[in-house]
DNA sequence: GCTAAATGTTGAT
DNA sequence: TCAACCTTTAGCT
């Protein structure tokens, strides 16, 4: 699930959930027992995501407001439903509940209470994220075009820009029919600001609909509904033929994940 | 019932 | 380059 539009969705639905009134906090977990039991009755007043982090804003009744900075790693999960909630079982890190709603929190890669300090050391490792209405991508373009990196592991950097992973970096250099081998300083600024702006399109349309669909209507099948299988160019489709040209999808590994290209469509 | 994989990141070698 | 961490699920036997 999680790459920016899931954390950004997050965001905006935790909010509507739970926010501007007090919350039930509760956990199985010893790890977070400490942290539970403190944010437990406080009001939660404000979310924010930047790239692949959360951060959920608590005023507790007395002295110190709370910040909690949540990452969903590979396999977090954090569903949201209506009340009532079921029996809390398995790993549960963290059970957030009122009267309409609960959300439990399984295999967050982070979830810790931190101080508005600690809050902008994070921030300051991140590159601009397009789902920010304020993101610049001037200082990407900075790092890009003097990298030798693979523009591939570039746009996986989350220092060079935010909340991009696995399937939209390969999704989004096959939109724009680039090789990921190609070092960032072979981009040219027309092609980059092309992939900003895709970015930027795909990623609010990740956050809509909850998930990603990168393939364009015409390249899917018309007729029926649409199918998962159809959604993705490359991402996971190995070996099948390339929805624009037949060649085999290929797969190699860069910057520690799968990375999936057509060699035809993405030459150069 | 077991194993591998997954839309991620960090830290050691 | 590799291992570690977090958890669930899909695909085997």
């Amino acid at each position: 699930m999680p790459e920016g539009h899931t954390i950004h969705r997050l965001s905006r639905d935790l909010m509507r959930a739970f926010g501007r009134r007090p919350v039930l906090a509760s956990t199985l977990q010893d790890r977070f027992a400490a942290g539970a039991a403190q944010l437990n009755g406080s009001t939660l007043t404000r979310t924010d995501a930047h790239g692949k982090h959360l951060f959920l804003f608590f005023r507790a009744a007395r002295p110190v407001d709370r910040l909690v900075h949540i990452h969903l790693g590979l396999y977090g999960k954090f569903p949201i439903a209506s009340a009532p909630p079921p029996e809390p079982g398995g790993a549960l890190r963290l059970r957030l509940q009122n009267q309409d709603n609960w959300a439990d929190l399984r295999g967050p890669t982070a979830c810790e209470l931190i101080t508005p300090e600690q809050r902008d050391t994070i921030l300051a490792r991140l590159g601009p994220d397009p789902l920010r209405p304020d993101a610049d991508p001037a200082p990407a373009w900075a790092r890009i075009s003097r990298s030798k990196m693979p523009i591939g592991a570039l746009l996986m950097s989350q220092d060079v820009l935010s909340g991009i992973g696995n399937v939209y970096r390969a999704e989004v250099l096959f939109r724009a029919g680039i090789d990921p081998h190609r070092p960032g300083r072979e981009v040219d600024h027309d092609e980059w600001m092309g992939m900003w702006d895709d970015l930027c399109t795909l990623l609010r349309s990740g956050v809509r609909a909850g998930r990603i669909v990168t393939t364009r209507p015409e390249d899917r099948p018309r007729r029926g509904r649409p199918r998962r299988e159809d959604s993705f160019y490359v991402y996971r489709r190995t070996g099948e033929p390339c929805r624009i040209c037949g060649t085999e999808i290929r797969t190699e590994t860069m910057a520690t994940r799968n990375l999936f290209w057509c060699p035809t469509c993405q030459a150069t």
